[in-house]
DNA sequence: CGACGGCTTGATGGCGCTCAAGGTGCGTGG
DNA sequence: CCACGCACCTTGAGCGCCATCAAGCCGTCG
């Protein structure tokens, strides 16, 4: 596997960075990155593609980096012994590759790209510097965390109590909901570029399995599903599958 | 169920905050919190305790205080609708009941004693205070968070890619560790007042099933475990159960 | 003592895995 | 242009892990 493209310093490049004219500046993390430009002078960054299906960043290797996902999807993956694997997380454009990596050198699991892919990257030092000099940006960083934590906790649930029916339903609720933060949605359709397979290696299934699943939905009316494109036909009876069968989580 | 005991805040209670005698003290988020006698000044604590299986917070509920487990055990739990439960993560003495409650009003899930409890009480945005003036505490708090992180994924990746077999084995391990971090360990023999039901609820299975397996382990020699007492008599052999066999996490 | 919670053990069954064969669409090279 | 390989999806057959239901045991506690 060919390594990671590298878009340049900004030292080697002296027009503007590319936030400037990037959509997803007035959002979240970057919002907060460049609310002060005081801030903005101080933090370097440099900037990086990849292809589908490369590593980008490999578990357990140290790296002075944070990144920002600006463009494409990318799975962190936890790879078994003997070849099984599980998608920890799946990162859309403007999230961060793990607000872990901002305070520790390493990484525990690897950074894979699923389709095409930009992102940026910023010195960890600069980074923790910013933060302790400007509470917004402090805030935005625990927010990132938070939301973390709210997923994989999620995730925790749908695996250890949920069966294969509803953790598909809610994988496909989730990333819909996701995807229409951050574009325009018509007809309820959605760019999806996971394979079954992926989807698998999230809901700690098989693929196999996912696809009799999927297969029973778009019988059943509730989705279309080709192409890489989703398009979700009956979102009520889907959100249903999703946590009413089995019941919205809540308190004790 | 009744309600938490209530210990006094700092001001109907002139004597000095048990803290000063916690052997947790030196430790972790203990040690950075009164590294400096001016931060600890301004930090208004109080103190609680819970009884066994009773609820501290419940999830939804929105709450001004950051909670910090001084002695005992603390599962937090997802609840479904149709009674079944998920055991997110088990605390024990010195961990804060979830680094997300800095953060945000109020936590997601709720928090219920296993065995009898104390916990300390501070104020969220007191907290946060200290943290933004003390760089230290700041580290150790995303320490904190990091360290969730972690324990997030890899029960991620119980749940997701391994049996039965390897998931109680990995359990044991894992909180043999823990425990061992907190207190002296004789001849392998730990306490563990987890039922199985409750290892059930962690794992994603039933308690018969984790029945069946803890009964296996047993007669191959490898634990004991009775009346809240935890063994381990061929850690080697459990180690190879809990990680080898199916491989140790690594690189993609 | 009876009630109760927790553990054990057996019988049965289903959800999802494994193995396998075949279909479809796409890119590549003859 | 078609042949071919390849990645992905689909579908079937069979089976195994673990759930479910149920009965009984044991220790504790009121």
């Amino acid at each position: 596997m060919e390594t990671v493209q590298d878009g340049g310093s900004l030292a080697d490049q002296p027009e503007p960075s590319p936030c400037t004219t990037c959509p997803l500046r007035p959002a979240g993390i970057c919002k907060a990155l460049f609310a002060t430009s005081s801030e903005i002078g101080t933090l370097r960054q440099s900037f990086g593609g990849a292809n589908p299906r490369q590593l980008i960043h490999a578990g357990g290797e140290p790296s002075r980096y944070v990144y920002m996902l600006c463009y494409g999807w990318v799975f962190r993956i936890a790879q078994l012994g003997d070849g099984r694997r599980q998608i920890l997380s799946v990162l859309l454009a403007g999230d961060l590759f793990s607000s872990r990596m901002i305070f520790s050198e390493s990484a525990e699991y690897s950074f894979q790209a699923l389709t095409h892919v930009r992102f940026a990257r910023f010195d960890r030092s600069d980074l923790r510097a910013a933060m302790a000099a400007n509470l917004e940006l402090f805030d935005a960083f625990a927010q990132v965390c938070a939301n973390e934590r709210k997923a994989a906790d999620e995730l925790i649930i749908d695996l250890g109590r949920r069966n294969a029916e509803e953790r598909i339903a809610r994988l496909i609720m989730h990333l819909a909901g996701r995807i229409g933060e951050r574009t325009v949605v018509r007809d309820g359709s959605y760019p999806f570029p996971l394979r079954q397979n992926d989807m698998a290696d999230i809901l700690g299934l098989t693929s196999v399995h996912v696809s009799r699943i999927i297969t029973k939905f778009r019988k059943a009316g509730l989705i279309e599903f080709s192409g890489g494109n989703l398009r979700i036909l009956r979102p009520q009876e889907l959100a249903e599958l999703a946590s009413l069968t089995r019941g919205a989580i809540g308190a004790a």
